[in-house]
DNA sequence: CCGTATCCTACAGGATACTG
DNA sequence: CAGTATCCTGTAGGATACGG
């Protein structure tokens, strides 16, 4: 008899007509996961996430929003004033993402020390 | 006495000495979570791994292994056989990056057709 | 205040050929 | 089998200037 051998990987394990990697929400964007908790609390203006989200351009940052308002993950409400006043707020599919971003955000605080050791013993070991 | 507003959001929200955005295996990566799911279920060998990884080539491969073992989250052993073998293989670390991973994922299944609604509405309302 | 319009750069990722 | 070595390209992201 043969010994038994783990199951070889299929070749669809992942199906390549999933859309799920391209989504820009779930990391593609650099800013995404930070804007996502900027909105936690509530709606806020397009000049109030410039302070937190340091060094973003105003370019970046609307082609950030747009990108997630197309997603569904937010939502943006222009108010017929002057000076104009834009509010980007979460919709009810954005905020169902922050408990998966919360479980990777915690994962990052916890093991954070241990991944940058391993950096560095990675580094001592090549030597 | 003035109406309550939010409180502003604060210019430190967000750690520029945080090196977490910059961790590859948080998303900077595009093939670092699939090989993360094609070590699941025990070690691989290099050529098992290209199988469901399609279309990725072997240099690329080889740089997402050798960041993601940096990282620590998987370990890389060379056996002095010929032909040679090398397996694989996720460290303690890595395997507890599986949970956060899965909440991602579910979340990817769980609201995908949404996602891909809001996209289309969003192209209609454009015209 | 809230963007758009250009231009530019860095780097992840890929194509192809070759090697211990 | 498990990679390196080159070369190349696409695009996310940034700098700067201007517009409604």
């Amino acid at each position: 008899m043969t010994r038994t051998v783990p199951a070889p990987l299929p070749p669809d394990l992942f199906d390549p007509d999933c859309p799920v990697p391209t989504v820009p929400v779930l990391g593609g964007k650099k800013w995404a996961w930070r804007i996502l908790r900027c909105l936690e609390g509530g709606p806020r203006r397009f000049s109030e996430l410039r302070v937190p989200l340091v060094g973003i351009t105003a370019k970046v940052l609307t082609e950030s929003l747009r990108s997630m308002e197309q997603d569904g993950v937010l939502e943006r409400t222009e108010f017929a004033e002057n000076p104009p006043r834009v509010e980007y707020a979460l919709t009810p599919l954005g905020r169902t993402l922050l408990g998966p971003m919360d479980a990777v955000c915690d994962w990052s605080r916890a093991n954070l020390a241990e991944l940058l050791a391993a950096r560095e013993a990675f580094e001592l070991a090549e030597r």
